[in-house]
This record gives C-alpha cells, sequence and structure tokens, in this order.
RNA sequence: GGUCCAGUAGCUCAGUUGGAUUAGAGCAACGGCCUUCUAAGCCGUAGGUCCCAGGUUCGAGCCCUGGCUGGAUCACCA
C-alpha cells in the first residue's frame, strides 16, 4: 500500500502541477497515535514542485488521493501533514488475507545469495556472553535476510589453529597427560579452557620469576619455557608432526563436542563450518603473489608489508619475518575461497566493533589485489557486552559464562513458573520443556531487543526479568491467546478463516488489524538496517495492544456468534503473528505457561 | 596522540533517511484491578536542561562545528 500510494502521490503531482516527482522523494509513515488516521503523507518536500502552501498542496492530494483509492474513507490535513485514513472495509479484508501472506517469504525486488558468518570460536576458551550476543545476533539475522526471501550460508569459521591452542596443548602434556573431559567429568571445551588458564598462570609466574633475575619484559616473555615449548608445538604442527597433529586433533574434538552441546541448546546451527586449519595457507600464497606483483613490499627481516598511507592509514604486517601469516593473511584467503566457490552477492560478517579496524583494511587490501567483489563484504558490528562494573576480563575472571548463564536463567524460569503453578496438567518433561522455552526466550529476547550497534550492560543478577518488555511477556501473550483457541475448540468453534460480512470492528479491533498489517515492513526493515530489535519492538508492541484488548474485551462471551468468531480469528492471528516474528528472533512460543 | 563509535528518566533501552504546542517503553517506587477467556496481565501516579555551547532552517534528540565524558582501535595476538 505505502509503494502504491507513493506512486499514486507521484502520478497526482504529474496531473495536478505538471510536475515530475519521483515516487522516492515522498514520505508515507504511520499516522502518530494521537491522530485518528492511518498513513500519513508528508508534503513539505513537495511545496517546491507544487508551488503552493504545503495546507493546500496537501488538500490537492488528498482529493486526488480518495478519488483513485476507494478504500480511503476520509483525509484531513493538518499543517503540511496530509492524514489517510482507510474504511474499516478495507482493514477487515486485510485480515481475511493475513494468514495467506505471513506464510510465506517476501519476495525481494532481486534476490540474493547472502553468506552469513557468525560464531567464530577460538578453540581455548568456552563460549561466553560475548559469544552468546554474536550467536543470537548472527542466528536471528540469517532467519531475518531468509524471511525476506533471499537464499543464505550460515557459516562458521573454526578458529582452530595457532599459538592458543598449542598453549592448550602444552598444559595437558604438563599437567595432566592422560586426562580427559571424561576423567575429569568436565565438558570437553570447559576441560580444555581450563588447561589454557592453567598455561597463562604459570606463564605468568614464569615471566615474573625471569624478571628477578634481571630480563626486560619483552626478553622474559620470549625465554619463559613454557611458551617456547608451546612454540616448538606450534612449529612441530606446521610440520605435520604425527604426535601433535593426533593430539591438536584429540583435543581440537573435546572442545567441538562441548560447543556442540552448547549450539543446540542455544538454537544454534551453521550450514558450513570452515576451520582456519585448512584455509590459513592460503592466505599466505596470495599475499606473496601480490608481493611479486610490486602490491606489497618486503622489508629487510623479510617481513612483508602492505602500504596503506593512500588510505590514511599506517602501513599493516601481512608476513612475519618468520614466514608465518598473520590473522588478517588468513581472512584474506577465507574471504577469496569463499568467493571463489559460491560468488555470494554479499558477505556479512558478524563480527565485534573492536574489529572494525580489521574490516576496513581487509576490504581494502582486497581491492588492492584486485578483487572487486570486496565491495560485497559488509561487517555487521556489534557492541560489546558490559558487565555493571565494566569490561568483561577473561583474565581476571570476570566472564558470565554461556552455559551457566543458560542454568541460572533455567532456574529461575524453574522457580518462577512452578510458584505460578499453571502447568499442573503436564509431564515432567513438559514441564522442563516448557520452563528452558521461558529462559532461552528471556534471554534472546534480552540480548536481541537492543540495537547490535550499541554496546549493551548486562547485570546477571537483575537484566533478565520475565515481565515487561521481555521474551516471556509476548510468550505468556501467545500462551493466552491459544488457551482461548482451546476452550473454543471445546465449544466446538473454529478459527473461521473469513469474517462474516456484516461485522463492525471497534476502535482496538481495528488497531490490531492495522498492526498485524505491518508486519512485512518490520520484517524487511530488519533486514535492510540489519537490526533484529525492530522485530523483537513490533512483537512487544503488539502483544500489548493485544494485552489491552483481551482485558477490555471478552472473546469468548462476545454479543453473538459473528462477533465471538471474528475475535477468535484476531486473536488467532495475532497468535500466529508473535510467534512468526519471535521465530525469526529465534525463540520459540509454548502454548501453556 | 591519530582514527572510529557512543552519551535520552534512578537503572536498561526505543525514538526508521530532520517533522505534528505534550520526547516514549520496561524495570525499580507509589496507588488501584483476580467469583469473569491464563494477574508472567491490565489501569493510574511520579520521574527529563535529550552531555555542554554555538550554527544550519519553516522546524533539531536526530544534521554541521567546537568542547566534555566514556568505550574501541592503531601489535611480528586472533
Amino acid at each position: 500500500m505505502r509503494k502504491s500510494l507513493k506512486k499514486a502521490t507521484a502520478k497526482g503531482m504529474k496531473e495536478i502541477y505538471g510536475a515530475d516527482v519521483a515516487p522516492d522523494i515522498i514520505q508515507v509513515q504511520r499516522t502518530k497515535s494521537e491522530f485518528s488516521a492511518d498513513l500519513t503523507i508528508v508534503v513539505f518536500p513537495l511545496v517546491k514542485y507544487s508551488r503552493k502552501k504545503p495546507e493546500n498542496t496537501a488538500n490537492d492530494i488528498g482529493v486526488y488521493l480518495k478519488h483513485v483509492f476507494p478504500d480511503i474513507s476520509s483525509y484531513h490535513v493538518i499543517k503540511g501533514f496530509l492524514n489517510l485514513s482507510f474504511s474499516s472495509e478495507f482493514w477487515l479484508q486485510q485480515l481475511n488475507s493475513h494468514s495467506r501472506a505471513i506464510q510465506n517469504a517476501l519476495v525481494p525486488e532481486s534476490k540474493m545469495k547472502i553468506m552469513i558468518e557468525y560464531s567464530s570460536p577460538n578453540t581455548n576458551k568456552p563460549l561466553h556472553l560475548g559469544h552468546i550476543r554474536n550467536n543470537f545476533i548472527g542466528d536471528a539475522m540469517s532467519r531475518i535476510v531468509k524471511a525476506n526471501g533471499h537464499d543464505v550460508i550460515r557459516v562458521n569459521l573454526i578458529n582452530d589453529r595457532g599459538i592458543h591452542i598449542c598453549k592448550s596443548m602444552q598444559a595437558y602434556l604438563n599437567f595432566d597427560p592422560d586426562g580427559s573431559p571424561e576423567k575429569s567429568g568436565l565438558k570437553g571445551d570447559k576441560y580444555v579452557g581450563e588447561l589454557y588458564v592453567k598455561f597463562e598462570n604459570t606463564y605468568k609466574s614464569e615471566i615474573d620469576k625471569l624478571k628477578k633475575e634481571g630480563l626486560s619484559e619483552e626478553e622474559a616473555k620470549k625465554q619463559a619455557p613454557g611458551m617456547q615449548k608451546a612454540r616448538a608445538l606450534l612449529k612441530k604442527w606446521e610440520e605435520g608432526d604425527d604426535k601433535v597433529i593426533a593430539l591438536w586433533e584429540k583435543m581440537n574434538n573435546w572442545v567441538y563436542k562441548g560447543f556442540d552441546t552448547t549450539y543446540q541448546r542455544m538454537g544454534i546451527e551453521f550450514d558450513q563450518l570452515n576451520h582456519e586449519s585448512k584455509t590459513y595457507k592460503k592466505g599466505r600464497s596470495i599475499v606473496l603473489k601480490g608481493l611479486e606483483d610490486g602490491i606489497f613490499y618486503e622489508k629487510d627481516d623479510h617481513s612483508v608489508w602492505a602500504d596503506l598511507g593512500d588510505e590514511g592509514l599506517d602501513e599493516k604486517i601481512l608476513i612475519r619475518s618468520d614466514g608465518t601469516s598473520v590473522y588478517i593473511t588468513q581472512d584474506i584467503g577465507t574471504a577469496v575461497e569463499r568467493f571463489e566457490k559460491y560468488n555470494p552477492d554479499k558477505h556479512i560478517y558478524v563480527v565485534g566493533n573492536e574489529q572494525n579496524y580489521h574490516f576496513q583494511v581487509l576490504k581494502i587490501l582486497l581491492k588492492k589485489l584486485g578483487y572487486d567483489w570486496a565491495d560485497k563484504i559488509e561487517h555487521m558490528s556489534y557492541g560489546m557486552v558490559e558487565l555493571p562494573e565494566g569490561k568483561m576480563k577473561s583474565r581476571e575472571g570476570k566472564v558470565v559464562d554461556a552455559d551457566d548463564l543458560m542454568d541460572e536463567m533455567f532456574q529461575t524460569s524453574k522457580s518462577m513458573s512452578s510458584e505460578l503453578g499453571k502447568l499442573s496438567d503436564l509431564t515432567d518433561e513438559q514441564k522442563n520443556g516448557v520452563y528452558e522455552t521461558i529462559a532461552m526466550g528471556a534471554l534472546k529476547y534480552f540480548i536481541l531487543k537492543i540495537d547490535p550497534r550499541k554496546n549493551m550492560v548486562f547485570n546477571p543478577e537483575e537484566s533478565v526479568d520475565f515481565n515487561g518488555n521481555t521474551g516471556p511477556f509476548i510468550q505468556y501473550t501467545h500462551a493466552r491467546i491459544r488457551s482461548v483457541v482451546r476452550k473454543a475448540e471445546k465449544m466446538n468453534i473454529r478459527v473461521p478463516r473469513l469474517i462474516s460480512e456484516d461485522i463492525r470492528a471497534n476502535e482496538k479491533e481495528l488497531d490490531l488489524i492495522k498492526l498485524l498489517y505491518h508486519y512485512n515492513m518490520v520484517l524487511k526493515d530488519a533486514a535492510d538496517e540489519m537490526d533484529p530489535g525492530l522485530i523483537a519492538n513490533y512483537a512487544f508492541e503488539l502483544a500489548k495492544e493485544f494485552n489491552q484488548y483481551y482485558h477490555e474485551y471478552s472473546i469468548l462471551k462476545a454479543e453473538n456468534g459473528n462477533l465471538l468468531q471474528f475475535r477468535l480469528m484476531l486473536a488467532y492471528h495475532v497468535g500466529e503473528t508473535l510467534k512468526l516474528m519471535m521465530s525469526y528472533l529465534g525463540i520459540q512460543v509454548p502454548e501453556k505457561m
């Protein structure tokens, strides 16, 4: 409707004033709630074409549009705002077609193949709150983009090689050479993570000791025996030493197993797993080729650099003096590989804003290397998660572990739910399912409702609420609706497919239908702006609006059968829309809670 | 120091390419509403110098300039 309004307005401008106006400059927005109308056209931008006062221009267009669209029941003009009201018949008709509408993905102007990379963990540490935000955002964006009618490839780049995993390996050999997650009773990623911490601690004390013996900080770091051993492991790994590779595989597999459990609980999936160990060499050879071609340069110590001076940036190292490649070099390799293999129309990297510079440089380097597709890379840069006392610091143990957090959410959900006691007719297994659904809903919603670009504060004690603007609030609204539908079915009343013709909807009902009608705009905006928060806000608005309605009017005790059916149908569609919107956030909604 | 990002109620956040004499939610606080479809709900009260100062225009929380405060980044870590 928006689009056709824009077109019609442009056409009207031509017919009334003989002015050529591009439809794009015409602003059509939802009418502010203080005014009783549905859509508003802002005419200020049109005044220079009409050469009339805003009021007169608005009036002229109003007359024209009302003539073109029979569905427009009335219009009125306030200053430069043309408020259009649509007839209730029009809106009731919209409700009739709503169920069909929400079953299909949107049809995009041009369908794209979009690759989305997210999660991308290191294999030396368990997942924490920061990863949670990354995973939730990446997962939600994948769902949203897909719902907009695009093809999505979800990819996880696992950082499985490098000095960090060698540190864990070194600690394993040193402290627990026959150990395993099973023997320790720990999850695989936790077990390896603890070894990593052990390494770091002994490393630290080794450095302190060497410093006391008179070495500089830098020297001490180099000479610490633990570090030297870890480096030796890395070297052996790169040389393909059988024993080292076997150990590396064994430990990584422990970690993967642990990650899988966490991913599964979070409801996170991927279409592809990339392992850095398999791609890290590619970037190196590309850079060396670039060196041959004179795009990069070599220093005396044989390290390879890119000069980014003409971009207003520094020089950037690409290959170390010992011939090994750095992070960005590997990223060049994986990017080239992906574009060669899949040729996506867009490649979104969901990575924290601390890496803004990295991606800026990555795109520049790819362009320098002559890859035109570099412009198809988008860094979806999200803000950090901070604790009330400041940034999370893994070294000081100030991290919120992903598994622990989910456990806590579950416990809260369970005790709250048990207190309310509305699930008495369910089995224990079913109950646990509901607790989990609510717990994850609360957590996901809490994180996703916030604009990804912004840093957010997470207070483990009180942040995640179950009242107000929360996941459970929306889940609850859905459960309520389902309960009504079930009751109706017991009364042998089915949700009708079409509204009977003599229905006269009240204002609240029309408001709800209008809100339902806007769902696809929200879905499109969420994809365009890359902001799942828009979906969350919409779902909240809809749930809130419905709860008010629910409180004010009885569905099952409506004055007559036709009205009852209409209200039931309306409620049902609100429920389905909530369910759908929440599904785009990766959140499930229960039948009862 | 250079670059980038942010600053809205006590707290956590909305505010969609600048729009409507009154800047919105939720939490926390206070006061109401369960004999009625699920009270994880609904209604109400209170709470603001939109960091500060200029500028741009019909019109600024939003745009520009300069400050202040906080964060990120500028590694032969990833």
